[in-house]
RNA sequence: GGGUUCUUAGCUCAGUUGGUUAGAGCGCUACCUUGACAUGGUAGAGGUCAUAGGUUCGAGUCCUAUAGAACCCA
């Protein structure tokens, strides 16, 4: 490989998708069960189907292949099961978006036509998020690819639901429901967009029988009232105690209303009698049972009004229903006054029609009786929640669970095994034969299935099992579950997260463990032990993104304009754990430049070994360590604390942490200070021997911060790391992740380095602010001074390192001196100077310095050390300070102010000599 | 109404159990196309850590209140 093959700039498209499909062919992604190896392993959460990649994706998917390939690094089986979401309601509507367009309904199909359609239309556009996740460089097992309407799945599904039916855990009931009159089915909550919308609170006055009195109640629903069939109080609302007990007479339906009391009611609103409907609002429903009040529907499915209602208004659309009773009430004389008034309202998601709580017969499961494990994993730590605030959520929704409503009345998605016979009776059973034998029928009598599918949730709550292979009774079933880690978002813990916990729990359960004998311990009978919860993605404004404000990039564009891998490392530096993220795409410039930065550093190490015919990368015992010198010595202790940090890091979740200590470990450590200290040496008059020792020495270390690197940007460091040595197919996907040795971890050499680093640096702003011309060479004085100043004026073969490495970064020729303390010598005239922890550092600038410049920096650096003294002398002159501080804090401090002191008063002497 | 979280440089954000001079990226100013990189380098300017109390020898960090913002539940 030569280092021209090497562009000046790195251009990823080309360099990514070469690899994504060599890493692909060759089965690097895939898991195997391997005794030999612990097993990692995660689930992915499934997208939908219909999908496409979003930025909330791309972020809840690096995240999720930086642990898998950092895990597989380690040495651990890493699996990553990929697939998808059948997403009942969202793929249902599409296909009937689609029909509509050719004037057709599902109705004019027929089920059976319409769900083979429904197929097609997934086999043809279902790939789509599948294809884009590949660009991002996930390192998914494809070969386990899973769909919840896949027949293994749907066998999980039929298993689960008819061993819940046997335990008399799934009921039919009549509840209230959230329903769609446009898609005509029940909505999960999550379903329900709420938004703020202007509307009326309108006041009717309901007489009191057998009095003259009136209870004026306030609605936002007036079409509710055919449905009233109490009016309520608060007990201890004094203004209407007098009226529990009494009746009231709904009026134009003349229906009798008993007045109740209930603690339930907020005196504040409205006028402090409620109306209460109990079949067309989920509060009054839970009020109406505790004060057994008839539940009277008054809406067709369609949301028309049906026969319980007044003749005049059958067949009515609840709205226009509206209208006419308003005109009524209002000649009736029963309408108080009607106000303007804007009220959350609930939507559906997929056609935001207006959604009426609406009172039908649904599927439930019993939730109380699987809560109470699932409480007890997550408060004893068996499954951990990052950030753990989550838990607390957890915790209130578990206590205060209600049964889940899982029938859906669309027809795209899992059907529910419940078959009824011509007699009456019916069974739930995994197909019909079993359902004939429970029912005690003859083979081939008719039967009836249910109509109603599952809620989408009820097959996604079983995937960290259903995934591999459940029920079938398999070795990846035994080795890969339970899972390790699950990455999703914070919202849907209840739909997803708490539900997956339930299900593992109850149906893993006597399940072979990995060594053979059935699962008893909480242990063994988790879906996963860490859920990191993701941050939201939102734009510049703050704004959630979404695909109606059309404020959320394409993430396909984004990697087409910056790379897959400055996606990646953008979004992974963005995500602090716990709090939301602002995202634009220019802001991946951030990552595409730090790519170009690593692909630079990658090509000068490259140049530099052709140059001096460098060998191949060494191992470590090869570079003969014990004959490093600064440079050599500092890198290694910075790289192993940076592989430490790292581990760590991750290891806590924090991913904008992780990433950032890769961040500055190559751009500020490595090519900052390291190679430019490199080149003192590449570009000095040593042998080529000697040269080639330190080629291989930055080589190892760049190799190193490649495997870093890796599971954050997976594709240039691939890259990079290819053009160092022919690989013989392997890749660094499967090289050891590094490892931090402490005896690599020198505190002395970084105190020296940081020594160097402040002398440079002081130079350089001599320099800079005195406007010395670059090309300009200069004298350093150096007087080397206190404790660092003698360890390197006695070592002279480290005060020689250190004057060669001072001399290219600042184009200066350095003399160094030493002086005990007290020892007078003899300062330059027309100077410019600085002091480095005690060491003063003249630059002779006869003829070049502008004097009032020099007294202006030297004064400022005075202010600021004096104001700094000033702050450390009223510490210690607070007596109680130095007496309740522990010794080391208050030792520290007296050191700083000696140390600042002698410093101003160096700098003060050169402003006075100043001249 | 209940719960959770946030407020640090012009902008976007880090800041671990209280204890060095509160940091980064972008933007800004000046200089630099030097043999990795202008998607770059060097130097620099810029902060009363939302406000008010409190705990403490010591608070960006802990507690309380207030103001503003966001999310979840009802």
């Amino acid at each position: 490989m030569s280092a021209s093959e090497l562009s000046k700039v790195y251009s990823p498209k080309e360099v990514e998708d070469r690899w994504y499909a060599q890493w692909e062919s060759r089965g690097l992604f895939n898991a195997n069960v391997n005794k030999d190896k612990s097993p990692y392993t995660i689930v992915i959460p499934p997208p939908n189907v219909t999908g496409m990649l979003t930025m909330g994706h791309v972020l809840n998917n690096t995240i999720q292949d930086i642990l898998i390939r950092w895990k597989r690094m380690q040495g651990f089986e890493a699996c990553w099961i990929p697939g998808t979401d059948h997403a009942g309601i969202a793929t249902q509507n599409a296909v009937e978006k689609s029909l509509a367009k050719e004037g057709k309904n599902r109705h004019d199909l027929g089920r059976e036509k319409f769900v083979e359609r429904v197929w097609e239309w997934k086999e043809q556009y279902g790939g789509t998020i599948i294809r884009q996740l590949r660009k991002l460089g996930v390192s998914c097992d494809w070969r386990r690819e899973r769909f919840t309407m896949d027949e293994g799945l749907s066998d999980a599904v039929k298993e689960v639901f008819v061993r819940l039916y046997d335990k008399g855990l799934v009921y039919r009931g009549k509840y209230i429901v959230n329903w769609c009159p446009f898609h005509q089915t029940a909505l999960s909550d999550d379903e329900v967009d709420h938004s703020e919308t202007n509307g009326h609170l309108y006041y009717f006055r309901y007489p009191i029988e057998g009095t003259k009195e009136f209870a004026v109640i306030a609605t936002t629903r007036p079409e509710t009232m055919l449905g009233d069939t109490a009016l309520c109080v608060n007990p201890k609302d004094e203004r209407y105690k007098h009226l529990i007990g009494k009746t009231a007479i709904l009026p134009i339906v003349n229906r009798k209303l008993p007045i109740i009391a209930d603690d339930y009611i907020d005196s504040s609103f409205g006028t402090g009698i409620m109306k209460v409907t109990p079949a067309h609002d989920p509060n009054d429903f839970l009020l109406g049972q505790r004060h057994n009040l008839p539940q009277t529907n008054v809406f067709y499915e369609k949301a028309r009004v049906n026969e319980s209602a007044p003749k005049q208004y059958e067949g009515l659309d609840r709205f226009e229903c509206r209208k006419e009773l308003l005109k009524d009430l209002e000649t009736g004389g029963f309408v108080v006054k009607v106000e303007p008034y804007v009220h959350n309202v609930g939507k559906c998601y997929r056609c935001h029609t207006v959604v009426e709580p609406w009172l039908s017969d649904q599927w439930f499961v019993k939730m109380r009786p699987l809560a109470a494990k699932a409480l007890r994993v997550v408060n004893s730590g068996k499954i951990k929640f990052h950030p753990e605030r989550h838990a607390k959520v957890y915790e209130h929704w578990m206590m205060n669970i209600r049964d889940w409503c899982i029938s859906r009345q669309i027809w795209w998605g899992h059907r529910i095994p419940v078959y009824y016979a011509d007699d009456g009776r019916s069974t739930a059973a995994r197909n019909e034969t079993e359902a004939r034998t429970r029912l005690n029928l003859s083979a081939g009598t008719a039967l009836r299935q249910d109509d109603d599918v599952l809620d989408t949730w009820f097959s996604s709550w079983l995937w960290p099992f259903s995934t591999l292979g459940w029920p079938r009774e398999n070795e990846d079933l035994r080795y890969f579950n339970p899972t390790d880690t699950l990455v999703t978002g914070p919202d849907i813990i209840f739909f997803w997260v708490a539900r997956m916990v339930m299900a593992n729990l109850e149906f893993m359960e006597g399940e072979k463990n990995n060594n053979g004998r059935p699962r008893k311990s909480d242990d063994e009978l988790v879906p996963f032990r860490d859920v990191y919860f993701t941050s939201i993605v939102r734009d510049l404004q703050g704004r959630k993104m979404s695909k109606s404000l059309g404020n959320s990039p394409d993430p396909i564009d984004v990697i087409g304009e910056y790379g897959a891998d400055a996606l990646r490392f953008t979004i992974s530096y963005l995500a602090p754990l716990g709090q939301d993220i602002l995202f634009g795409k220019e802001k991946c410039e951030l990552g595409r430049n730090f790519a170009n930065k690593i692909w630079n550093a990658g090509r000068f190490l490259l140049m530099n070994k052709q140059e001096i015919f460098g060998s191949d990368p060494v191992a470590l015992d090869k570079l003969h360590t014990e004959r490093m010198d600064i440079a050599d010595r500092w890198i290694l202790s910075r790289l192993n604390h940076a592989v430490k940090d790292f581990d760590t890091a991750l290891s806590e979740f924090t991913i904008n942490e992780t990433t950032k200590i890769a961040y500055d470990f190559i751009w500020h450590d490595f090519c900052d200070w390291y190679i430019e200290l490199v080149k003192t040496r590449f570009y000095g008059g040593e042998p080529n021997e000697v040269k080639r020792v330190v080629v291989q020495r930055a080589l190892w270390v760049f190799d190193q911060a490649l495997r870093l690197l890796h599971p954050i940007m997976p594709f240039i460091t691939e890259e990079l790391w290819q053009h160092f040595a022919d690989r013989n197919g392997a890749s660094i996907m499967k090289t050891a992740f590094p490892v931090s040795d402490e005896k690599f971890v020198n505190a002395v050499i970084e105190r020296e380095m940081e020594f160097l680093t402040k002398v440079i640096e002081a130079v350089r702003n001599i320099r800079g602010e005195l406007n010395v011309p670059p090309s300009k060479q200069i004298e350093v004085q150096m007087h080397l001074h206190g404790e660092i100043g003698e360890r390197l004026a006695v070592n002279a073969q480290d005060v020689r390192g250190l004057l060669g490495y001072i001399d290219r970064l600042c184009k200066a020729k350095t003399v160094p001196s030493w002086h005990r303390d007290g020892e007078q010598f003899q300062k330059p005239k027309a100077a410019a100077s600085a002091v480095v922890e005690g060491t003063e550092i003249y630059v002779p600038l006869e003829g070049l310095i502008d004097l009032d410049a020099e007294r202006k920096r030297l004064e400022k650096e005075i202010v600021r050390l004096q104001g700094m003294i000033e702050g450390i002398e009223r510490k210690l002159g607070n007596a109680s300070f130095v007496e309740r501080a522990p010794k080391e804090v208050v030792e520290k401090e007296r050191e700083k102010q000696r140390n600042m002191t002698e410093n101003v008063q160096k700098l003060q002497a050169n402003f006075l000599g100043l001249h």
